[in-house]
Order: C-alpha cells, then sequence, then structure tokens
DNA sequence: GTGAAAGCGCTAACAC
DNA sequence: GTGTTAGCGCTTTCAC
C-alpha cells in the first residue's frame, strides 16, 4: 500500500511519530515490546519510508552524481560499476545518477550547471575538454572530486594516474623490445585534449630517453573516438606508405580499430608491429591477439575519489587535493616480453 | 551561496514566495515586470532552486531506476546510454539513477525490494533470473516497465524483441550459407535463463525449419557470460573432438571469444565456421573477422519501454502490456551473405 | 496578478 | 523510553 504514513503507523500503534521513526531507524533506544508493537503495525499497513520526506529533514539524498563522456565507451562503464559497487558499500551506502556529457563542453557545462541544488550530495565528474578556469567557476558549492587527467582547479580534489609516466612505460616496453620506429595512435586531429598531450608528451619522453627521435610524422590522430575511426586512420597511415614498428595506443579501442588495419593489410602482430593498448579493459585478454596494455588500478582510483568525496561532504573544506592512483603495464601477446 | 531559499528571495525583492516560485518555474502569470524585479533578486542572491523541497511538494522526484546485470556488459552500456538520452529529452526530463544486480537472485531482490519508497517515480528493469511470481509479489506499487525477454507476470508492462524469430533469422542464415552443423554457444550450464531458452528454442526450430535435426551435442554451454568463458567453451569443445560450421552465440561477447578459440586452432572464419553474434554491440564492426548479428532496434524499445513507463507514472493502472521491438540480423564478415 | 497559509513526510531538539 | 513540536524548502489552493 502506498500513501501510508509515518503518523498512519503511529496512529495505528497508539505512539508517537517518534517511536515509530526511532523504529524505523533502527535507533537503540527503543524497548524491544515497543519495537515489536510498532514493527507489526508497521507490517500490518505496509509501511514504507518515504525517501524525500527523510532526505528534506536530514539534507542528505544518498545520491552521486557520476559525470563523464559516455558510458558505451568500455572504460566508463568498468569505472562506473566500480563506483557504483564501491559507493554502495561505503558508510553512508551512496546510489550513483549517471550524467553523460557526450564529450562536449556543452555537456560539460550542462552537469556543472544543473540549476537545481540539493538532489545530490555530490559529484565525480571526468572533464573532457572544459578549462581549469571554467570548472572553477561553475561547479559551484556541490561537493565535487575530480577525475582523470582534464582541467583541474587548485581549489579542487583530483585522481588520476601519471599519464606522462605510463606512456613513457608502455613506449619504454616497445623500444625493449627492439622497435625503434615506434608511433602514436589516437589523439585529436585539431585541439589537443589533456589527455592526448599528456599521454604523447611521456610517449615522446620515452623515446628520448631510449635516444630515439620522436617523429612528428609518426603521430596518428583519429576523427573520432573508438575503433572505427582508428581503423580508418592506421589504414591510411600504411597505405600512405608510413612505417612504423610499434605502436602505443590512446586506448584500447583505438588498439582494436589498429589491430583491424593491420590484420587487413597483413601485416603481422607483434612480428611486424608490436602494439600496446590502453585502460586494459575487459576485452583486452580476448582479442586476438590480445592485447598488452596500460592498466590504471581504477579500483584504487574510485576508493580515493569516493574517499575524498566524502570528507568534502563531510565538510572538509581545504584547499584541492590531488593524487595519483598507481597502475602497470599488463603484457600479453600484441607487445609480449622479449 | 548555497542556502539561499526561496524565502530569502522573497524578503529580498518584497513580494511573497508564491511570485518568486511563480517566477522560478516560468509560470505566466506574471508580468514582465515584476518578473524582472524578482529576477534581479534571484541573481543578486545566487538562489538555486533546491530540488528536495520541490520534489517533496510535487511528490515527483524526475529520476528513473534503470536496473540491469551489469553496465560492463556492452549491451547494457548501450542499453544505458539509449535510456537516459531518451529519458532526458521526453517531456519530464528524467534522469537515470543506475542500479546493478550482478545478475544474482539477491541483487535482483534488492532492486525491487528498496525499502525506502518515493526516490524514483518508476523503474526499468531487466530480470535475469527471478520468476514471474516473484517479481509479482515484489514490485510494490513503484511504476515499472520490464526490459527483456526475462520473466513478466502479466500484471506488469514488458518490451523485448522476439528472440525465438530472432534465433531462427540468425541459424537460417547460416543454413542458407550451407551449414548444417550449427552450434549453439553461450547458454549456463545448469539452470538456464529465459533469454537462453529462447534463444535455443528459435535455433532449434531454425534447424527443423531447414529439415536438419538439432544434436544436443552442438548446445555449448558457458560457465559464465562473456568472452573469456566462451573461449575456453569453445576451445575445450573442438579439442574434444566435436565438429561444426556454423555458430550461433548468445551474445556478441560469447562471440569474441569463440573467434579466438577458432584463430588459435587454426579454424578460418567464415570458411570453416560461420559465426553469428547477438545484441550488434558497436565492436562487432572492427572484431577480425567482423560479426555478423543479431541487432534488436534498442532505440525503438528503449522508446517504447519509456512511453509505457510514463503511463504508469501519469496513472494508467491497466494490464500489463507486453510488446515486442523490431530487430534485424546485420551482416558482416563472420557469416557474409551466401 | 499577487499574497497568506496549509501542507508534502520526515527528523531532531527538547521536554516529560 | 516516549511524546511534542518546530522546521527542512517548496508548491498550491484559496482569497484578495
Amino acid at each position: 500500500m502506498a500513501g501510508v504514513r509515518l503518523q498512519d503507523v503511529a496512529d495505528h500503534a497508539g505512539v508517537s511519530m517518534k517511536t515509530v521513526s526511532n523504529v524505523v531507524r533502527h535507533h537503540p533506544n527503543v524497548s524491544p515490546q515497543m519495537r515489536a508493537r510498532v514493527q507489526s503495525a508497521i507490517d500490518e499497513l505496509g509501511y514504507r519510508p518515504n525517501a524525500l520526506g527523510r532526505r528534506l529533514a536530514t539534507g542528505r539524498t544518498g545520491l552521486l552524481a557520476l559525470a563523464f563522456a559516455d558510458i558505451r565507451l568500455p572504460y566508463f562503464a568498468e569505472l562506473a560499476n566500480l563506483v557504483a559497487a564501491t559507493a554502495s558499500t561505503s558508510d553512508a551506502r551512496y546510489r550513483v545518477l549517471l550524467e553523460e556529457t557526450g564529450g562536449t563542453l556543452d555537456g560539460e557545462r550542462a552537469v556543472l550547471n544543473a540549476s537545481e541544488s540539493g538532489l545530490v550530495d555530490g559529484m565525480l565528474f571526468q572533464p573532457a575538454i572544459m578549462t581549469t578556469s571554467e570548472i572553477d567557476e561553475r561547479h559551484g558549492d556541490i561537493p565535487i572530486v575530480l577525475l582523470g587527467e582534464g582541467a583541474a582547479p587548485p581549489s579542487v580534489d583530483r585522481v588520476m594516474i601519471d599519464n606522462e609516466a605510463a606512456a613513457m612505460m608502455a613506449t619504454g616496453h616497445l623500444v625493449d623490445l627492439g622497435r625503434s620506429r615506434v608511433a602514436f595512435l589516437g589523439h585529436e586531429t585539431t585541439q589537443l585534449t589533456a589527455t592526448s598531450q599528456q599521454r604523447i608528451e611521456g610517449y615522446r619522453r620515452g623515446l628520448e630517453h631510449a635516444g630515439l627521435s620522436a617523429d612528428p610524422a609518426l603521430l596518428i590522430a583519429t576523427v573520432e573516438t573508438g575503433a572505427v575511426s582508428a581503423r580508418a586512420a592506421v589504414g591510411a597511415a600504411i597505405d600512405a606508405g608510413l612505417h612504423f614498428d610499434g605502436l602505443v595506443c590512446r586506448d584500447d579501442l583505438a588498439a582494436i580499430g589498429a589491430l583491424r588495419a593491420l590484420h587487413e593489410r597483413g601485416v603481422a602482430v607483434p612480428h611486424d608491429v608490436a602494439v600496446v593498448g590502453w585502460d586494459d579493459t575487459s576485452f583486452a585478454a580476448t582479442t586476438y591477439p590480445s592485447l598488452t596494455s596500460i592498466a590504471p588500478d581504477t579500483a584504487t582510483l574510485a576508493s580515493m575519489a569516493l574517499e575524498m568525496l566524502e570528507e568534502r561532504i563531510a565538510g572538509f573544506d581545504g584547499a584541492g587535493r590531488h593524487r595519483l592512483a598507481p597502475f602497470q603495464l599488463t603484457v600479453r601477446e600484441s607487445a609480449p616480453f622479449r
């Protein structure tokens, strides 16, 4: 039965609302017999506490917004799964409201604007293109923690992995395999996102560190995110005569597209070209060949982010804390150990 | 500034709360000059309407729960994306609360139990293992629409595609290619879900329809959902001497695993074995070879479901309506046209 | 067109 | 240990 209110239960049991409330919330200060009496009234009436009333009174909703570009990208799906699982087992038992920005500036703005306040207690946001200053201006007073290597003003908390170091590791792994013409795949054709910048920088430093020079011709941009675009880009590069024997990909999706393009042209992986992906998403293990990939420790990343967010929600008001989550290189067939 | 209330704006502008409320909600009955005056008070104070207060008063939250097994499964990620996009553009501008059941009975129960009421206006739920009667008992009085081919009591709305017909189409496509030993991959090893039952039944009927008999040995079960398990199962089947020249997969993930296992054993796809996946998820186009796959019209499915749900939320109280969304077979390299 | 007051369902001081 | 009461911030009759 809907429409049963706390007051109804109180009347039915012949007690006050306060007592019913205590029973519902498992408050200790209730005598067992009273608890039993109230409980049976609850059961008889089929009472369900109304979340809204409770939340209005406490000021907390138990809801967290999780905002990023697109849930269809496997990395984000895995992140969402982890965040939801972690948040629901925290003391506060948060639930997750999904917000997709579409990877557009308007989408990111809409997420931060959310003209209504009070619906969510806090927000985890992975910006892709918004600038530091715009985030700073718009984030209002809702507790927020930023995810990933996008812009992050000093006032706001953020968790990411060290993208430069990871890209250096990926590049170094290929160099160790004896590859000397290592290409980078998957950055934007025009305006580079912070993610691409950092990964390319790490790739450059990885080459330099090995005494190799970075040939700008080896930067293969893609028109959009995803395997389809990567396949086209790699195909076009090969057809145009580009020669390379190693490939660092901006993400696993790009690597999948690359694998496909290489197959089609009879280029053997890893024999002719060794490939490293990024994110170590679940399907990296079952591509053919399976993908060597940078594996961010997303579980740690999620729990670090949630921890900081809960502190903010609890009222912590210090300067933004920028934390690094660990990562490793998962080695599989596409770029095996030497 | 947080903590600015409607009353504060009213005081500041020297009007009543009612007027401010009217302005905030763009109610027509406000004179332009009054509107301007109130608006400037709003801007000066940085007032943001509090969602909770509003929602308590109206009884609507603008939130929809979307519940299914696991967001990491590409089909569900694509569904979530579609539902969120469709719901946010409907008149009611719903936002989506993600609920994962983990594909377990406990998880499905937890989703339906949600001891608190009122947090979401309605729910879209894709059950995998709950029975019809249990769903009927537990769904309480929250408006709900079921997704997929799982159990669905007559009292509850549901949208799915015709799984038997789709499986027949997939099987028929392989038969048309001249395949006579068509296997089925990806059902559970023990208790079959409704999904597997229907797809296997369609597969059987597809074979019968072509005058072929269904050999039980050709049913290849997997220990769990996903490519890894499918790869192992197909590998084991081949190693055990199973011979087949066509393969209908329960989902694309199973197909990916199968592709991998076949590759490893030097079985050529589609030459030796033609493969059909299911869901036509985005990566089906870039596997090697690319996947022929059953493509449910998820956009239509999502909008049908949302439409029925909005009717329920609006108060419609008729019997459960069971609707079918369209599907087609997307033909690619793994099982091309003859 | 605008104002006053009564809720929406619950929690939390504070009193008993 | 239990009851009373005043909000939480907004919407919404109903007067004016």
